[in-house]
DNA sequence: CCTAAAAGGATACATAATGTCTTTTTAGGG
DNA sequence: CCCTAAAAAGACATTATGTATCCTTTTAGG
């Protein structure tokens, strides 16, 4: 339960790449796939994700590649995530409560969305930046004291 | 991504049934199945797997059937998933960081860290006594504010 | 020894994950 | 205008996982 998929690994390994790079630097999916050792292939599928929704640019033909569509700064991991591997759903009643009948009186269902609320929290407060920075946010270290 | 199985939610189903019921009573495997609407034989699946690690007892022959292993409020919701669904394991990396050679430089490895830390945080808080009593804990409601 | 009930094992089917291959479109440059 | 580089699109192949059912074996009561 709860594991990224290989997918979305690529992902993030492909576009954390791009955001290393100057913001106008178009860069070759062969070399991104190269540098983030993933199949060229593959990581060409998911960049075409990236690229319907914005996540990057991509320009065909020679001279061709990708960039970031926006500043790392601007771009949360669990939009990554969320491109790649759907919304993050810990239980399906979560988005679909109708699909359950026993919804309406089930205590585990809350359970669930504050299961949700915290992994997208803790997603959101990533941005691609944070992650080619290599300056990763002073984690709340949330004890409960 | 994240999404917890149709045994893990059977599982749930299946344990707070028995959680609502005393103690000492033995209930039959196809009484619990019809009460939490899951089909039997997969419900004895599980349940199996529950019995080998004493989340639950069994009781073979006439007369049969299953009880708690341990009082409910000492039971976590964390304990009953991962019986099932195994660790919880948002990346590979978390529980195998020798698997992947850039865990040694990667940013996006604590991450994963972070939010399994998170979710079994969420799980280990709630008993089986609060599922089958309604009375869920009240929520940290964390707003960082 | 007969019956009830769980345990264990094998099997069937569907869906999703993980890629690869081929063809098409777009764009630059001589 | 053609040639080449590069991404887009779609079809396909393979494997792993999820979802379940069935059959046989073990255990226990009466
Ligand atoms: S029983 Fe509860 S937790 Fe399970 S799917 Fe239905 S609402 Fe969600
Ligand atoms: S690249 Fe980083 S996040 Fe991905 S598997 Fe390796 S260590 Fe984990």
């Amino acid at each position: 339960m709860m594991e990224l998929t290989r997918k979305g690994e690529y992902a993030i390994r492909g576009i954390v790449y791009l955001a290393g790079k100057p913001l106008d630097k178009v860069c070759l999916l062969s070399d991104i796939a190269a540098a983030v050792d993933v199949p060229p292939t593959f990581l060409a599928k998911i960049f075409q994700q990236f690229s319907k929704i914005g996540l990057v640019r991509s320009f065909r033909g020679t001279g061709g590649g990708f960039m970031l569509g926006r500043a790392p700064e601007n771009i949360t991991l669990l939009e990554v995530v969320e491109a790649v591997e759907g919304p993050i759903i810990p239980n399906r009643c979560v988005c679909a409560p109708q699909d359950c009948d026993r919804s309406s009186f089930c205590n585990v269902h809350p359970i669930w969305k504050q299961v949700q609320e915290q992994v997208c929290g803790v997603l959101t407060g990533v941005t691609l930046k944070d992650l080619s920075d290599g300056k990763i946010k002073p984690q709340p270290t949330d004890l409960a004291k």
